[in-house]
DNA sequence: ACATTAATTATGT
DNA sequence: ACATAATTAATGT
C-alpha cells in the first residue's frame, strides 16, 4: 500500500478544517480501491461495512425496483463521500455504487464514520449537509416524475449532469464520463428510444453534440428553456 | 404523449 | 468479426 498525499484531502469539504496531522491519521486508516468502468464498490443489500470517498472518476448510484428494472438514483462526483446513508439508519447499503468511469476511492470501516464525526469538528456537519442535499435532490426528482413531461425531465437531467460532471471544451460543456441513452432513460424513467429521439432532435437544432457515450451541451440556455417550459 | 417491438445502422475493441 | 450503442419506423396504450 503506497503512501497517500495529505494535500489530496485538504481541499475536500469534509476535511478542509483539519490539520495536516489529523489528516495523516485519517489517511493511514484508509484503504484505496480502484475500479474500471462498470465495477461496483458495493451492492444494494450488502452489509454496509465501509464508507467511501471518491478521489477520481464518477459513480452512479443504482437501485433495482421490485419489478427488476434499474434506476439511477444519483451521481457522485470526485471529492464526495458515499456509502454513508446507511450509517444513519440501517446496516445494509440501500443502493449499488457503480463506477461510471474508471474510478479511485478511499474507504474506511463504517464505525470510523461516527468516530470521525465525534473527534473532528466540522466533519459531521459537512456530512449532514451532503446527505441532506442528496435527499432533497431525490425528492425533487420524484416530484418531477409526477409533474413534468419526459422532454423536460431529460433536459433537467442533462443540466444536472453538466453541473455535477461538466467539463468545458471549445464546443461547449461536456459530460466527462461515458453515458449512454440507456443511462439517461434510467435516470428519467423513460425508454432509451425516447431519449434517443430527443437527443437527435436537439442535436439537429444545435443544442447539443453527441457521439457514442459522449454528450456535449452547446446551448445550455435552450435546455433550461425546455426544462421549465409549457411546450 | 409516450411505450413497445422490431429491424437497421453505426461504432468501438 | 463481434458485441454494444444508437437510430428509425411502425404499431400499441
Amino acid at each position: 500500500m503506497k503512501k497517500l498525499d495529505e494535500s489530496l484531502l485538504l481541499r475536500l469539504p469534509p476535511f478542509s478544517q483539519l490539520s495536516r496531522a489529523q489528516i495523516r491519521k485519517i489517511l493511514d486508516q484508509a484503504q484505496t480501491k480502484r475500479l474500471d468502468e462498470g465495477g461496483s464498490f458495493f451492492s444494494e443489500g450488502e452489509e454496509a461495512t465501509r464508507f467511501y470517498l471518491l478521489l477520481d472518476g464518477h459513480i452512479r448510484v443504482i437501485k433495482t425496483t421490485p419489478a427488476g428494472d434499474q434506476i439511477i438514483v444519483l451521481h457522485i462526483a470526485a471529492g464526495q463521500l458515499f456509502g454513508i446513508a446507511a450509517a444513519l439508519g440501517h446496516s445494509l447499503y440501500p443502493a449499488t455504487a457503480q463506477a461510471a468511469a474508471e474510478s479511485l476511492a478511499l474507504s474506511w470501516p463504517m464505525p470510523l464514520l461516527q468516530e470521525f464525526s465525534a473527534i473532528y469538528q466540522g466533519f459531521a456537519t459537512e456530512n449532514y449537509k451532503v446527505v441532506g442535499a442528496r435527499m432533497q435532490e431525490m425528492q425533487s426528482r420524484i416530484s418531477e416524475m409526477a409533474t413534468q413531461q419526459v422532454e423536460q425531465r431529460v433536459a433537467t437531467a442533462l443540466l444536472r449532469l453538466t453541473n455535477q460532471a461538466g467539463r468545458k471544451t471549445d464546443e461547449g460543456i461536456e459530460i466527462d464520463f461515458p453515458i449512454t441513452r440507456q443511462d439517461i432513460s434510467e435516470m428519467t424513467g423513460t425508454t432509451l428510444h425516447t431519449v434517443s429521439r430527443l437527443l437527435s432532435g436537439w442535436e439537429k437544432q444545435g443544442i447539443i453534440l453527441s457521439t457514442r457515450k459522449r454528450i456535449v451541451i452547446v446551448e445550455a440556455h435552450q435546455l433550461v428553456r425546455i426544462s421549465d417550459n409549457l411546450t
